[in-house]
DNA sequence: TGTACATCAGTGAACGCGCGTTCACTGATGTAC
DNA sequence: TGTACATCAGTGAACGCGCGTTCACTGATGTAC
């Protein structure tokens, strides 16, 4: 019995990433049941015996990128100095490697724009992640002593976000470079992380 | 003759107008042949004799609305100082106005994420009128005399972008309005137009 | 000016397809005695 | 330890539906004589 359900626990979790990667290329619409259950080595049928319904998928699927998107906050600030985190928290986002890994990066550029016509339930656990990744950033500047960490969060959080979508849809890949390191730099000055 | 075919372009002209509509609320795959036609008052059958596909008409709602792009730069930063139209061109952006008009702004909030999965002419077009507003703001900016003008341009357009994006993903208007408040002073700030 | 014909924007039924979801089933695994 | 039974994760055929696209047609309009 115990070793049933942590099966059916690890093919749930096997789904759930498979779901993540999906919604990263694809936004909500990209991601079909029978596809999915290919790609996690399933056939479609048994999804249901997982989730309620694609919506309950997708719902989940956003907490699970979140949770990476942690992950890589946590990788960052935790245990260093605001200074040297945030510094590199900002050169990761906005570096060449995560320019390529759209499949497997923040969720922030790729969806905030499909947000909006989200399900709900995937709308809500969206805004929570979005919300809980702005104030980790603020948490750090106010750590740093710089006045209204909040709003300078939000700014800085929106240029990060901007400027990985905007890299991410020019084709030419020197000048996503180009914009990525424009925005880098600024960010960084502005920041007082130079 | 003349009047048959001046009729036609009419016609055409409201079917983009709605599939530009469309897309900036639904994205590339809200756009619905058959709605479309509809909201346009005509039956389905009769898209085939103004687009070659779907794709064709996505591809030219793409145009479409960046040459709204288009006609709203030309309204800030067209016979004005540089300084009033930027800052004037900012404020509007970051607007509560704005954030409560998607489906008639500016499409680079809204579809940016999505760039890398539109059909290949879609995405040139657009890439073609996400680089003509970047190099509007860039020659403004060079009129200013800001250093690295093409650089700042990219950095500032990121914000922008980047924060009606999330503030339209939040539910809540207040911390929309926040969001979008923030990003504005501190943009024009780092801009010199405060 | 009036009539016969040609054009063609728009109609609406039909198509094949992939989708999300349902459901009767199978067969491996865990439990009871 | 061995056997009979219960559970349930996963299978795969089937469903109804909306989609993009096709096509034979209609009827208003513009042209030719």
């Amino acid at each position: 019995m115990a070793d049933k359900s942590a099966h059916k626990e690890r093919t749930r979790a096997r789904i759930l990433d498979e779901a993540a990667q999906a919604l990263r290329i694809g936004g909500t619409e990209g991601v079909s049941v029978a596809a999915l259950m290919k790609r996690a080595g399933l056939t479609h049928g048994g999804f249901y015996a997982h989730f309620a319904s694609r919506d309950d998928l997708v719902a989940h699927a956003v907490d699970r990128m979140f949770q990476d998107s942690s992950a890589m906050l946590d990788h960052f600030l935790r245990d260093r100095a605001a200074v040297t985190g945030l510094g590199g928290l900002v050169d990761y986002y906005l570096s060449e490697q995560a320019l390529g890994m759209a499949e497997q990066g923040c969720p922030l550029p790729a969806l905030t724009g499909e947000v909006p016509r989200m399900p709900a339930a995937a709308r809500a656990r969206f805004e929570r992640g979005m919300e809980a990744f702005r104030d980790r950033i603020a948490r750090t500047l106010e750590a740093m002593g710089r006045p209204e960490p909040q709003a300078l969060a939000s700014s800085a959080l929106a240029e990060m976000v901007g400027a990985m979508a905007l890299a991410r849809a020019l084709s030419d890949h020197t000048a996503a470079l180009d914009l990525l390191g424009a925005a880098r730099s600024r960010l960084k000055a502005r920041l007082g992380l130079a």
